[in-house]
DNA sequence: AGGGGTACCTGCGGGC
DNA sequence: TGCCCGCAGGTACCCC
């Protein structure tokens, strides 16, 4: 599922592809994903592509701007003349939204439709982002905020760290593995975490999401995340133990157990993690 | 206010 | 075989 480093890696791949492009026509075939007037985005050039948490914001020659929240299953694929895309067939049954641009077609496809494109102004833009927390590669994501945070609530630690309006970006997938990363137990109520348990869960964070850049994101078998080029992410062959579960500790060979926290899957190892 | 539960949606795996 | 059911998962929204 898109994470910030898949989010980051498709903006990193739209803006060698797109930006400086005329957007000539747009095709939504599911209405509920597309909110907003196709009208604002016709003939508009991409000026620029931006990622805040996970949401990519593509911005338009006349101000408004495309904001794309993927979920669990959105895609966008970008398809350009004449080079040949080396994936699956486009249109598939699950785009829902195509934009016709000069030189191509990107494609939005989302098999579980709970992702969002949004066409909005500035104003827009700031109510849908402005609620989101710290980057954890901006400077401000310091031990003493993570700190302020985790004494605040009183829940696990991994329900924290997927909170976007505290800390925006991090998903299941690399809450897991950071939290591995750190030695600490995804149930441990974050109020509990000692200042050199939280300065080293800061350093795994950073970690694991700039691992996960390193690879173009991770593409699991169950996942619907690829690049728009049609390529897979590789991060998946480096979980530490997302999805290990039965399987063995990287570092002390203990099998993995999964447990739910919130609802949601969760991986530890129980000797690794206190 | 903060925390818990549920809906949204589809494909897949298990059980019979 | 093939059908039915339960489950997975990010976030918004409702309710207490």
């Amino acid at each position: 599922m898109p994470e910030l480093p898949e989010v980051e890696t498709i903006k990193r791949s739209l803006q060698k592809s797109v930006v400086g492009k005329k957007i000539t026509g747009i095709e939504v075939l599911l209405a509920k994903q597309f909110q907003g007037k196709k009208e604002d985005v016709v003939g508009e050039k991409i000026t620029s592509i931006d990622r805040r948490g996970k949401i990519l914001k593509i911005s338009l020659s006349n101000g408004k701007n495309l904001l794309i929240h993927f979920k669990l299953s959105g895609q966008l694929l970008w398809v350009g003349h004449p080079i040949p895309f080396a994936g699956i067939e486009l249109p598939a049954k699950t785009t829902h939204v195509i934009f016709d641009i000069n030189g191509g077609r990107l494609f939005f496809n989302d098999l579980r439709q709970f992702g969002w494109i949004k066409v909005v102004d500035e104003a827009g833009v700031a109510k849908e982002i402005g609620k989101l927390g710290i980057e954890p590669f901006d400077k401000e994501f310091t031990a003493d905020y993570l700190k302020q945070i985790f004494s605040k609530t009183a829940k696990p630690i991994k329900l924290i760290l997927m909170e976007q309006e505290k800390i925006a970006g991090i998903g299941n997938i690399y809450a897991n593995d950071a939290l591995f990363e750190a030695g600490i137990m995804p149930t441990r109520q974050s109020k509990s975490l000692k200042d050199d348990e939280i300065d080293k869960l800061r350093k795994a964070i950073i970690k694991v999401l700039e691992e996960g850049l390193k690879y173009g994101g991770s593409s699991a078998a169950d996942e619907a995340y690829i690049k728009p080029s049609g390529e897979r992410g590789e991060y998946q062959k480096h979980f530490r133990v997302y999805q290990r579960d039965g399987q063995k500790c990287l570092k002390c060979g203990t099998t993995i157990k999964r447990i739910k926290i919130g609802g949601r899957g969760t991986f530890y190892c129980p000797d690794c993690q206190k």
